[in-house]
DNA sequence: CTTCCGATCTTCT
DNA sequence: GAAGATCGGAAGC
């Protein structure tokens, strides 16, 4: 996607990546995935938000420019995928929460399967899943994913029409931000993550 | 399908 | 010192 494409409101910028393509690596090492659910995230004024208390050294890359993939790690063991979307300075960005495995399902397998089989569905079930599944780790943060050069990139993909989007609370939030009905995923989508309970 | 629980460690208060 | 934008396995329906 162009860089223009981030540079606007955090839930426009969600609902369009929907049926977008994320790409990671090349050659033998691509994986390509379509994706199917997402989360927005409004920084300063958004209780929900890494970046609801201002800056600070992890989400430093959430205040700077469009189009950057900002990466964290969480729960001591997962790493987890955002989109940044401008303007700058604004802290705004959308989660990459959930996709479909198209190219190089054997090498996401391959990532994920730790000795028990893993359905094609669950791959990137999830946005730590998703994660593993392309191979992204914290040295990403702060990539430009509208580089067709770079490690991590998105391209335009299949346009999903607005009545085939589901729009409800985000998920694994608590507190204030927890139901403000900021994720969308492609309604009956059998990739999409489950619900858990706060 | 749902609920519960432990794992594991960085980040911020 | 506590909480966290989670996951996988086990157990219950």
């Amino acid at each position: 996607m162009p860089a223009a494409f981030y540079e606007r409101d955090v839930r426009t910028v969600a609902r369009g990546l929907l049926g977008a393509w994320v790409a990671s690596g090349e050659g033998d090492g691509l994986v390509e995935l379509q994706l199917t659910e997402v989360e927005a995230y409004a920084g300063e004024t958004d209780p929900g938000s890494h970046a609801y208390r201002g800056r600070t050294r992890r989400n430093a890359t959430m205040f700077g420019p469009p189009g950057r993939a900002y990466v964290y790690f969480t729960y001591g063991m997962h790493w987890c995928a955002n989109l940044v979307c401008a303007p700058e300075g604004t802290a705004r960005a959308v989660l990459l929460r959930a996709g479909a495995v198209g190219r190089g399902i054997e090498l996401a397998r391959a990532r994920r399967e730790r000795g028990v089989a893993i359905r094609d569905r669950d791959l990137a079930r999830g946005p730590a899943r998703l994660t593993v599944a392309l191979g992204v780790t914290g040295t990403l943060d702060g990539v430009d994913v509208t580089d067709p050069g770079s490690p991590l990139r998105v391209l335009a993909g299949t346009r999903v029409p607005r009545a085939r989007v589901a729009v409800g609370p985000r998920v694994g939030v608590r507190g204030a931000g927890a139901p403000t009905p900021w994720r969308f995923s492609i309604l009956g989508d059998p990739t999409v993550s489950g619900y858990r309970p706060g």
